[in-house]
DNA sequence: ATAAATATGAGAATGAGTCTCAATTTCAAA
DNA sequence: TTTGAAATTGAGACTCATTCTCATATTTAT
């Protein structure tokens, strides 16, 4: 039984302005802020729901920066390509990035084949610091 | 100016269950419930506070162990390797499991030299298909 | 033993996220 | 183009982990 989907204008606005804001992260609050500022608004409950649509067909990435902190969302180009891959994600300054390389590949086999466990490589998140904050750190 | 500390009943008590518990994640509730077996039981704020203090000293670990789950600690004492230790999360059952193999470093190694980014491995989370979920819905 | 400083417990408060359900919107079929 | 079943929305109630409050209890230095 396929599940039926309706386009509606909420959506729109929505994806509308996770690309309008690619490069954020956006909370759910800076989200309705952003909203109620254009002249249309969604519902709060609207906008988690669609989020979590958007999170499971991997257009966009959700995060939760430190403990104490509520999500934050990213609209991600090309999901596609991010399905297969891991991403990386500073949990000092929030920056992404994205790991591609053949190395992981093999780590994805190792924890298939010997754990038994099929990875869905485009929802890890590799939580830690990038380079710049590491330094900045320095500790450790 | 320093801060004083009392050495309470309930520090000990709390503490040593803990130790009692260490290659487990424990939720508060995990950690009320095996409190409340014994013959003392501590209150639930007593107990959080506590486990901020020990948090910040960095003898228990805490984490999140996905978006929606409640926190987990861990006593960490100087030669456990729970820092090092990703989890396994299946997307379909909820099922938890922990990856504890020498290929772990590997992948650490690897992002941390080559890639440039200091994994916090407590903190990553491998989202996919346990095995049993794995057979029911077959492969992708 | 005394008293100031600190800790505890019980329950209220907080707040992000979820749920409910009546009203609305979509879209395919007539 | 109408119609109606299915999907979606919005408003606010609700959940539940965590934090806060404050009166009472405990610790420790003197």
């Amino acid at each position: 039984m396929e599940v039926k989907t309706y386009n509606t204008r909420q959506k729109v606005i929505i994806l509308e302005m996770l690309k309008n804001n690619k490069n954020k992260h956006l909370t759910v609050d800076d989200m309705l802020f952003i909203l109620t500022a254009q002249k249309v608004s969604v519902s709060r409950a609207t906008l988690y729901r669609y989020l979590d649509v958007l999170v499971q067909t991997g257009d966009v990435k959700k995060y939760i920066v430190s403990e104490t902190d509520k999500a934050c969302y990213q609209y991600v180009d090309d999901g596609n390509s991010c399905k297969e891959h891991f991403h990386l994600m500073c949990i000092e300054c929030g920056k992404l990035q994205h790991l591609e390389c053949s190395h992981i590949n093999e780590i994805i086999n190792h924890v298939e084949n010997d754990h038994k466990f099929k990875v869905d490589p485009g929802r890890v998140v590799f939580y830690g610091l990038c380079e710049e904050c590491l330094k900045i750190k320095g500790d450790n």
